[in-house]
DNA sequence: CAATTATTGTTATATTATAACAATACATTT
DNA sequence: AAATGTATTGTTATAATATAACAATAATTG
């Protein structure tokens, strides 16, 4: 299992990420016909804007500044949208959404979050899969979906400790 | 990885595991010099009323039926505690918790959930914590808690789709 | 262009969770 | 038992998260 972003390297080039993201979102958008809307993609953009998770509510006030009507559904919606294609996880203990990193190929929701400075980290689990299957295989339970939340302090929180 | 209890067999005999969960609660909270109040009792009862994980607002109906005040404080105190102490666990994709099954070993939080019974079933982890410290320590992560959710159809729903 | 569908706007409300402080019960010491 | 301190519960209010329902607009298709 390996992180499959550099979501703890503090110095990692972060535009690369939303660069890589936004090309990613269009692709797939593509191929599914489905419509990257300026929401959308401002959405999308808002929660690639670092690897913290954020909240519905959190991304309501750069709507506003955009233009947008900035009411819940709208980015509800748009958060929605997003997920379906796999663009975006959820992160259920924290009620907040994060860029998914490899979206070309669906997978589970893994992450490692770290508790102190709320960084989340994308975590690539396919050696566990067999065993998640093995366990479902063996009680007749038919795998959909996974949420897979690591949590605790990440190196650089650690060492910033008292 | 093995299922610990058998929630998704509809006819275990659901008292034992009420009873039990009640022996291990008074256990665990006399170890640790904890009081487990009338409330408290009621709402780890509750709880275990099934395998299905309850949201802090269906056991507030009970908790009035019962004679004690039923404002959300109310519970939430006794849920936060019963997750303190481990008794419980909290399902973070359903904002709802559910009796743990083990709870004299504590150990991370991992489900199957049938998203259409909502019967949740616990299930055991340990062959892949050294997966999961892997990969906590190649980043310098310290793994603190865990929340694992596979989500699915259990046996019984698929057998009676249309 | 007309008809249809998808998207967004808007208002209202449902659901989940916590803050803050008062009152009571329990435990400890004397 | 009375006095004190601590833990628990009661109570009111409000914060934070999420969705329902319907109207208006924009995009797509025939």
């Amino acid at each position: 299992m390996l992180e499959i972003n550099d979501a703890f390297n503090s110095d990692h080039n972060h535009d690369h990420c939303v660069s890589g993201a936004l090309d990613n979102a269009k692709a797939i958008c593509q191929e599914n016909g489905q419509r990257l809307t300026p929401i959308r993609e401002l959405v999308l953009r808002l929660v690639w804007g670092s690897h913290k998770p954020l909240g519905a509510y959190e991304l309501l006030p750069a709507l506003a500044e955009a233009g947008f009507n900035s009411a819940p559904p709208t980015v509800y919606r748009a958060l929605d949208f997003l997920h379906q294609l796999g663009l975006i996880h959820k992160i259920g203990s924290l009620n907040a959404f994060v860029g998914c990193s490899n979206p070309e190929h669906p997978h589970p929701s893994a992450f490692m979050i770290c508790t102190e400075c709320k960084t989340a980290a994308e975590i690539e689990t396919s050696e566990l899969q067999a065993s998640f299957n093995r366990v479902a295989n063996s009680h007749g339970f038919q795998l959909e979906e996974e949420n897979i939340e690591l949590l605790g302090l990440c190196k650089d929180c650690l060492g910033s400790e008292s």
